[in-house]
DNA sequence: CACAAGTTTCAATAATTATTGAAACTTGTA
DNA sequence: TACAAGTTTCAATAATTATTGAAACTTGTG
């Protein structure tokens, strides 16, 4: 008889385990930070909702940080708080639709980012100057550029947020498939 | 006479600072580095080809920095070498056509972060289990619709990349506007 | 070949960013 | 009001990531 070629043959608990492991990685390189990442893909995986102190078990992190990256969280939208009558523990259930994930990010990163950033460029932009000047020619022109393509990149994303599912599915469809 | 309300007016070289400085900040809000990025944004708004040793004194970075960081602005596809003739010293000047400053960022963030996701997606998402319990429901559920927008992403960026000027704005301006 | 003018590498170090943990705080209950 | 069961805060510290700078390397020229 060969020997059997076994596959490693993941258990359901290093699969999730190495779900999260990615999600704080993907974090990481997108600057976010690792542990909120995992937060966030723990809870994702979770069927049911997770107390501080499962969070803190589950991850291995301190108390202090568990509390804030659940607060993060929840500012981002990407969980819920649930209370239970009678308890006072809080309990904490993830928003499972990844397309509203996704606009949540989306909203949280444009305000954070993208309307800081027009704002400075619309300053800038806003600089008199000699047109003769080379120097001042090369700085008007890429802050145009970039400008216009922060106010594409901003409508496009105002339009996703908006979307509901069914016109995200049907447009995108039509254009890209 | 009332005094006069004179607004900040600032040089062309504070402005210059200002965008170097907004584009590094902005570099580290999305996982690059401060100075590829500030690297970057110097050679967006210079007229000429810059040297290694401009590249050191206009940034005060030291030139192992700027070697490094110029190596991997070239690896991005985001600027590009000028040699002269009679010359040993490298030139480089910052490709400035945003579309395709933007395609670069795309193609090196979807090779480097997006596929290999994937890849671990499907291995991950392949895992056998029992149907009847919650943990791995929730875990196959989400999985999948991880994939799902995965997959979607890519077709997009994918597009996106391949678009040409014309076609892009063409796309974009019925579908948003 | 020896040198000059440049570039690259990478171990040591600095700067930044994330995490801990204990004290302070909050809130419902007896 | 005192206490219990939890949450939050934040200064100290740990971990990570970026940067320096000097030595090694490369390459064209007399």
């Amino acid at each position: 008889m060969q020997p059997t070629d076994n596959k490693p043959a993941l258990t359901l608990a290093e699969a999730r385990a190495q779900f999260i492991h990615l999600w704080g990685v993907s974090g990481t390189n997108w600057g976010v930070s690792k542990t909120l990442a995992q937060v966030h893909a723990l809870l994702l995986v979770s069927p049911a909702a997770l107390s501080t102190e499962d969070i803190m078990e589950q991850l291995t992190i301190s108390r202090g940080n568990a509390s804030m990256t659940v607060r993060e969280l929840i500012d981002w939208g990407l969980i819920y708080k649930e209370l239970r009558p009678g308890e006072r523990r809080e309990y904490f259930v993830a928003e499972k639709d990844m397309l509203q994930v996704t606009r949540c990010i989306i909203r949280a990163r444009k305000r954070r980012e993208l309307d800081q950033m027009k704002r400075t460029l619309d300053q800038l932009a806003a600089l008199p100057g000699d047109p003769a000047d080379a120097e001042y020619r090369a700085f008007h022109a890429t802050l145009a550029d970039i400008q216009q393509l922060a106010t594409v990149s901003d409508k496009l994303l105002t339009r996703l947020m908006q979307a509901e599912k069914s016109w995200f599915w049907d447009k995108f469809l039509k254009l890209f498939m």
